[in-house]
DNA sequence: GTTTTTGCAAACCATTTGCAGGGTC
DNA sequence: GACCCTGCAAATGGTTTGCAAAAAC
């Protein structure tokens, strides 16, 4: 879904160095469909022997996230997930399905936000939207 | 913000049964003012000697989550939280300084659902949103 | 009297942290 | 060579669970 350079660039033109564990899990990230667990990640990590380890992965992850390379969800299940995305500010629909996202501009929210402001005379920060659906694939296999 | 009747309400309508502890948390929660997590309302529960213990506020919430008495947030800071509320779809300004927070209708978010059903072809099934800010009151004070 | 709820304390699980050795710039 | 990064394993902190006693219906 993400070219596992892209997740490496970030590192780089971040100023952090290039290191075999944060190579390796770029490599993992990229090649994930949809959203991921750590979890997941740490025990893809372990199947192969060379994998960074649990503490590489949290502590990258954060580094991702920071970035905007990866953004975190929040699950309806309250568990935490991360899909990797191009670093702009959009949201997410994720499958609740198969786990694949595809990336939304958030074209009109900015509008509401506006609106809510005026209406409640918060001043309007940050706001995250999550959508969760069924993808066009599953929706066909579903049948 | 919100009567500890309607939460009481919200057991009894359900078939749940009526019990002091339910009673107790019902008040713990009404007097809050803002979000409020877990801990808090076991903090509070500790203070006075005969709150309700932490299984069953764990247990409790969860169950005003699911019957809509209550909704879960997550925080910019992965944490959770609570907010008391109407049984309705809608969503939640929460202010970062104070925690209060206010309803917000989703008014102009259906529009986007199906706008994005349409640009993806996802069948949107739920989403989540959540919008943080500074609220009237902080604004004036913060000066 | 039957069924639900509670409380306690132990179990859990994801995530974080301290620290010494190793790798990168 | 200096400083950043990693792995390990132990600590953490929020949340869940098993079970016997207590309360509601």
């Amino acid at each position: 879904m993400v070219a596992p350079e892209s997740i490496v660039e970030a590192f780089e033109g971040a100023g952090y160095r290039l290191t075999s564990p944060r190579r390796a899990l770029a490599a993992l990230i990229a090649a994930r469909t949809g959203h991921f667990t750590a979890e997941d990640l740490l025990a893809e990590a372990n199947r192969g022997r060379h994998g960074p380890g649990r503490a590489t992965i949290f502590r990258s992850l954060e580094v991702l996230a920071e970035l905007g390379a990866v953004e975190r969800l929040d699950l309806p299940s309250g568990g935490h997930a991360f899909v990797a995305c191009e670093p702009a500010h959009h949201h997410h629909v994720v499958c609740s399905s198969c786990g694949r996202s595809t990336e939304v501009s958030d074209n009109g929210l900015e509008g509401m936000a506006e609106a809510i402001q005026r209406e409640t005379g918060y001043r309007v920060d940050t706001h995250r939207l999550e959508l969760f659906g069924v993808c066009p694939r599953c929706r066909s296999r579903a049948t």
